[in-house]
Parts: C-alpha cells; structure tokens; sequence
DNA sequence: GATGCGACCCTAGCACTGCTAGACAATCGA
DNA sequence: TCGATTGTCTAGCAGTGCTAGGGTCGCATC
C-alpha cells in the first residue's frame, strides 16, 4: 500500500513539475516556445509521459491557468485588505489586478486569453476560477451602487480591467497612461 | 504600359481575393482552418502565391484587420449618426461595436486578440485603425466629462467595451445579460 | 531468493503546420 | 521569331501535437 502512496506522491510531484515548467517557459519566452518536445526535454522525461498526466498541450495551459487564478485571487484580497473603505478598496483591486497581468503574461493569457479547454460562468466552473471572480465580487459590492445586480456590476468592472490588460499588454494603449485609467474607470464606476 | 497596369490591376484583385477568402474561412471554421494550404487550396493556386502577395500568415491576418478596421469605423459612425444626443450616441456606439465583434468574431480576433504584426498607438499605426479609434473618440468627447481627456476617456470607455466582448466570445460572460451590462457601462462612464 | 506479471516509459512515426528553393512554363519586348 | 523575364508550381525542409508498439523495470507472489 506505501509503495502505491509513494508513487502517487511522485506522480502528483512530477505533474507539478510540467505544470511550474510550462508557467516558467511560457513566461520566458512566451507560449508559441512551450512545445511538446521542448517541455518534455525539460523535465527530462520523453514527450508520451506528458500525455499520461494530461489529455494535452490544453490541459496543460488550462492547469497553469487554475494555478494562476489561485495565485491571483490570494492577491486581490490581500491587496483589498490592506485598503481603508470600500473606494479604496476598488482602487487597490484594479491596480493589483492589472499588476498581475503584467507581471505574469503568460499565466495571464493561459487564464483569459488562450483556450485551457476549461469552463467558464457554469456550474462545473473549476473552483479557482469562480473564487478568484468572487474575490473581485466581494471588494466590489459595496460600491454596485443602489439597485444594481453586484454580480452584473462585478463583471462589468471585471471586463474594463480585462480590457485594460489585453489592450495595454497587447501594444494598443500606450503604459504610461495606465495609472490614470485606473484611476478614471473606478471614479466612474464605484459608487460612493 | 497598359499591360503592365492590367497585370497590376490583376495582382490587386487577387490579393483582395486571398484576403476576402482567409475572413470568409476564418468565419466559417475559425483562424486554426486558416493555413496556407486550405487557403492557396480555395483560391484555386499554389502556395507560394501566398508568399508573392504577404510575407507570411500574420500579415494576411493583418490584412482581414485593416478591412475589419475599416468596416467597423462606419458602422460605428452610422450607428452615432441614428442616434440623438451625447449620451444616447455612446450607448448606440456601445452596442454597435459589440454587436460588431460578435457579428465577426474572426475579424474581430484578427484586429486584436491575434497578431497581425501591425502597429498600435504609434506614429505609423495604419490608417484604418486609427480612424476606428477617430470614430469612438468623435463621439465620445461630449460625454468625456470636464477636466478628463477625450482620448484617455476614449481608451478606458473602448477597453471595457473590449473586455465585454473578448470575455462574452469566450464563454467567460453569459451573453443574456450583454444589454444589461452595456447599460450600466453608459450610464456610468458617460457624464451627461 | 527466483519468477512471472503488470505498470511504466521511450523510440519511432504519423499527419499536419508555415515557409522556401529550384525547376518549369507562359508571356512579353525586341 | 527568338531570348529574357516574369510568374507559377512541385517538392521538400524543419518543426508541430499526438500516438502506437516494443522493451525494461520494479513489484507481488510462490
């Protein structure tokens, strides 16, 4: 029975090898470099052993995305925590939020941008997904405003930041600007 | 020198043809059915003709942009003209351009979620994307509010309508609720 | 401790991708 | 009519995601 735990242990510690080696490639050279073979040389097992641990290169970026949103939830609240007021605390979200696209790209696209095969806005939504938008909701509804849907206001809040984030990272807004962006998209939207 | 001009004339159509038929198939079966193959393959030539008119597939995608670009431009004006007031004419322009991206969805993943190695926000931005940003700025000063830059209201206004419509396509937002969340974007970006 | 079995992993290969070199044919100017 | 140039195609390269099959290793059993 330990030999079984032990090799289970040992799977588990190598599944998370490709998946922080897929993130750590990616970032470094961007994911079109995350090729099959390339990350199989990496953690020095051949290509087909990649394949006993996920169905594909899909499910690979779609476990670096479920890390990612983990890892992003956890800043948001601590970022909102450490906020005074329910303004400020939509200020610090949207600044922690598009701080973390930018220091994480690619995790940042394996979440929103790339296809991770993964459900979305269902009810076999991968938890981490639905607690990284509840991490945003739970900043947010204070400032919906009277008569107004927090979740629907959440995802509108949630989109202009995506939008900020693609857009910027993408080359179509210039980064200079992005501190003043911020600062208008939470003046308008939060209220009071 | 007219038969240099027929043969000009022939190679421009020719190129609008590529470029009509890598939109038409990237609408049909998405950007991935889009190879060069299938491409040479339903413009009835070979390969390399592709590489005679672009240097590779990313400028192709770059052409389906500048097209969309263009096209998107006038709906958008078409849509403000119809429209009677600053802020009725930032809700009509709202819905004209996510009514745009889901029309096109490849079109619209051409101009900005894919890179066609154009440049943005820059000097040599090609025309057609600058005249869609003219288009969005044009009628969106009157309700920029005072003391906020048009361009910079423009650009957090065009990033939420983005993110609304990449996180919609992509299945991360129901697309019941699209009308509801436009309205709450208008009425509170929108001053007066 | 030997043995048979099963789990595991690797080599090799498939069909496909974007892209290009070089041969060939059609068209043009003289 | 002939030579040169332009244009196009066939064939092939290196690389992609993914998989079939064989072989080797470590384990549970006798």
């Amino acid at each position: 029975m330990s030999v079984q735990e032990r090799k289970e242990r040992e799977r588990a510690g190598r599944e998370r090898l490709i998946v922080a080696t897929a993130r750590e490639l990616a970032e470094q050279q961007g994911w079109d470099a995350v090729t099959t073979r390339r990350l199989a040389e990496r953690i020095e097992y051949s290509q087909p052993v990649l394949y006993s641990h996920f169905r594909g290169k899909r499910e690979i970026i779609g476990a670096v995305a479920l890390v990612g949103a983990a890892e992003m939830a956890a800043l948001l609240r601590a970022a909102a925590r450490a906020a005074d007021g329910p303004r400020a605390r939509a200020g610090a979200l949207a600044r922690a939020y598009l701080d973390f696209a930018e220091r994480n790209p690619a995790v940042y696209d394996a979440m929103f941008q790339l296809d991770g095969g993964l459900a979305f806005a269902h009810d076999d939504t991968p938890e981490p997904l639905k607690d990284a938008f509840a991490a945003l909701l739970e900043n947010l509804e204070d400032v919906a405003g009277d008569g107004v849907h927090p979740g629907l206001f959440t995802e509108v809040f949630w989109a202009a930041l995506h939008g900020l984030a693609t857009l910027t990272r993408a080359g179509r807004l210039p980064p200079e600007e992005t501190g003043r962006r911020i600062g208008l998209l939470v003046d308008r939207l939060a209220q009071v």
